[in-house]
DNA sequence: CAGAAACCTTGACCGAGATCAAGTGGAACC
DNA sequence: GGTTCCACTTGATCTCGGTCAAGGTTTCTG
């Protein structure tokens, strides 16, 4: 019973583009399911996880954006990875959180203890099979941000990031993709910097340089027009317009 | 039957320690696997698939070396990931390949056609199960190293890849773990400098200034000798002695 | 053994990005 | 309205690692 209501393949009518498990859709009707699954609210600039900590739930962003982060000790921090919504957060089968997880903006959690959750999944091939397509996915994702990291200058790097961030929100409101593109920048440049590997001061000379360049156009510090996605994604050394993926 | 073939969680006494599905022990008993697994070996430097090909086969390494690269069209490349001895390769539900993978020194691989594969992946779920944890170990791998290449000096990338590569070593040869580790660096300088996001000079330079400081020592290129484990993982700067991967 | 081809090392110089420092703009709070 | 705070911008300088160049080792080949 808790099976089939799990098991929706697609739910293109849900306002949240599920890519695993449907957590959303039927969301009040189900008492049932009280006990495994619940939402979170979290404000921005709150820790969700530290490293380390025991996680005993897993779940999907509903809105906002969450960041992954790792920090040496020396207080120098890298992001490994930025959580929109519908990205699923936890690690089926483990135990301790491996880096810290922060909401950037105020987010919305739907979560599912984990325990249950787990015994579903095992239950249920459909579901572990989705789980493994997602991990693969994001394991594209992360490799495709080595690139990044690794060889691309810092321009290459701020270009990169807009594009993923243009792309992602570009799909999430699916209009008929409009020539240009406009949108909030959800992280401030600090983030950014962490992100990408840079600092801030650098991450806003880029900025900067791109808008006088007329690559990008800004209204205040952050909102965000493209007028050329195709001028946006060669100042990011990234012509394969296909697959990348947060 | 397939299924019970399969189905060893674990082969400790298999020379080979297998992370997934038991590939190796019962290679030439089972003759009604012909169809299914086969072996392929490769010289060192030979390209086993390009970015963009159908993949047909998934596998496991069994002997030697295997590297995934991304290139830009410019020419820059980054590796994105090492396979080692009991590394799996290939993703199941995919079709292309999204990078290149080449044998860095001879390779030996055991390697499954992938339709076949996949059936008995969606009828096992133990199998769906272990490729799961696998690939999140990868993806944990892939986060580790974004830290890496985002925030490490060169001097500390270098010591993070000995660092690694003396672990996985060590843990293939379980010796008593004695004080010194000794063993061949089975990468050029050009391949580490690839992995680390640096040039083949700074690899270089970096060697020598570690092999100056007495913090590993070298016999002819590539033969390594680490007198102190801590002291390089110090200048990893991870002092988190505990679950780095690869 | 000579010659060539990888692979590696070392030096000199340069530049992208880090660091240090000051200043701007806008929102919140009294 | 003024003060404070925070996010951001911009400038000046420094430095790490890249680039270019030369030379050294080892191995393979004729």
């Amino acid at each position: 019973m808790l099976k089939a209501q799990f098991d929706h393949t697609n739910c293109s009518d849900c306002p949240i583009r599920h890519r695993a498990v449907c957590a959303h859709c039927d969301a009040d009707e189900l008492e049932e399911l009280e006990d495994i699954k619940y939402y979170r609210t979290f404000e921005a600039g709150q820790t969700i996880i530290w490293s380390g900590d025991q996680m005993n739930f897993v779940g999907s962003v509903v809105s906002g954006i969450a960041s992954l982060t790792q920090t040496m000790e020396d207080g120098r921090t890298q992001m490994v990875g930025l959580l929109l919504p519908s990205d699923f957060v936890g690690r089926p089968g483990r135990e301790a959180a491996p880096y810290d997880v922060q909401a950037t903006t105020d987010l919305v959690m739907c979560c599912f203890r984990k325990k249950p959750f787990e015994d579903l999944m095992n239950t249920t091939p459909h579901i572990a099979h989705r789980l493994l397509q997602m991990t693969l996915d994001e394991l594209d994702a992360a490799r495709e941000w080595m690139l990044v990291l690794g060889r691309k200058t810092a321009r290459e790097k701020i270009a990169s990031l807009l594009s993923i961030i243009a792309r992602r929100d570009a799909s999430i409101t699916p209009k008929d993709k409009p020539a240009p593109i406009v949108f909030d920048l959800p992280l401030t440049r600090e983030a950014m910097a962490d992100y990408l590997g840079l600092t801030l001061e650098t991450v806003s000379r880029q900025i900067s340089a791109l808008k006088k360049d007329g690559i990008i156009q800004l209204e205040g510090k952050r909102h965000v027009t493209i007028p050329d996605m195709r001028r946006l994604m060669e100042e990011a050394g990234d012509d394969s317009d296909g697959g990348f993926l947060v």
